[in-house]
DNA sequence: CGACTTTGACCGGCGC
DNA sequence: GCGCCGGTCAAAGTCG
């Protein structure tokens, strides 16, 4: 057991942790606008019950083929593009009576034929949050070109400069976009790293020396690889990161 | 100059 | 049948 060994190994953990940290970060995010999905979608199931002439878009209705996807962007921003791995071209925009807010419609184009549609709109309760609906399947995977290659990656590396967005797969869709998350840590949120593991706040606030870092990363790993969980995680982890290097090749 | 976006016109479905 | 509305088309505009 060399010193460069040990140097190695311990770079490779503190990786691993990384984006294990990362991945806790998107569950969290993810929960979050769960929760939203499902106050809108609470507060259309009242607005439709008190006033059932009104004609309203109900997400994810039984049997229907369109999903929506729930984003965060700044609303400042005023672009209705959605990045989920997809190319689309945009055919039109219109906007509609219930919402004051422009719909955009985008067709997938990254194969010939494909029929799938998606329309973007900003959600009426909050600008903040963009839904995009999508209609049919996709015929073809997603792209492994460079775009859709740094679509995929969701852990190796930080992803998405600007705002966080949180494009859910649609229920139906065999080639689901993966999920994306901006994981660049703005000031506040590097602030607000509180939920770090003890550790690693001891890890990058300590003033220790070299020793007592490697005894505490050493313990540490120690714990997680005793934690089924975690070693689920990290293999389900490792897996995407294999699929992300050698995406599937398309079909001629 | 090609790729992509914008935007007004057009079309079809639906309710009255 | 008429008008409203959402969805689509295609020409014009914009950008690199």
């Amino acid at each position: 057991m060399s010193p460069d060994y040990d140097k190695e190994k311990v770079e490779v953990l503190e990786a691993e942790l990384e984006c294990l940290q990362k991945e806790n970060e998107a569950l969290g995010l993810m929960f979050e606008t769960m929760s939203r999905k499902y106050i809108m979608l609470h507060q259309a199931y009242l607005r439709q019950k008190s006033n059932k002439r009104q004609r309203l878009e109900v997400p994810d209705a039984a049997g229907s083929k369109a999903s929506q996807v729930f984003v965060k962007t700044d609303p400042r921003d005023q672009s209705l593009i959605v990045k989920d791995g997809f190319q689309w071209i945009k055919y039109g925009q219109k906007v509609t009576k219930d919402n004051p807010s422009p719909r955009a419609y985008f067709k997938c184009f990254m194969a010939p034929g494909c029929p799938v549609k998606k329309k973007v709109q900003r959600c009426v309760e909050d600008k903040s949050i963009v839904v995009a609906t999508y209609e049919g399947q996709h015929n073809h995977d997603v792209d492994s070109t460079a775009a859709g290659k740094s679509m995929l990656a969701s852990c190796s590396s930080a992803i998405f400069s600007g705002s966080r967005s949180i494009p859910f797969p649609p229920l139906d869709n065999p080639f689901p976009p993966p999920i994306t998350l901006d994981l660049t840590l703005s000031g506040s949120d590097l602030q607000n790293h509180r939920n770090l593991p003890s550790f690693m706040h001891d890890y990058s606030t300590s003033n220790d020396d070299g020793n007592n870092k490697k005894k505490k990363i050493e313990d540490y790993v120690a714990s997680l690889t005793k934690d089924p969980n975690f070693t689920l995680a990290l293999a389900a982890a490792v897996a995407r990161s294999i699929k992300t290097e050698h995406p599937k090749p398309s079909p001629p």
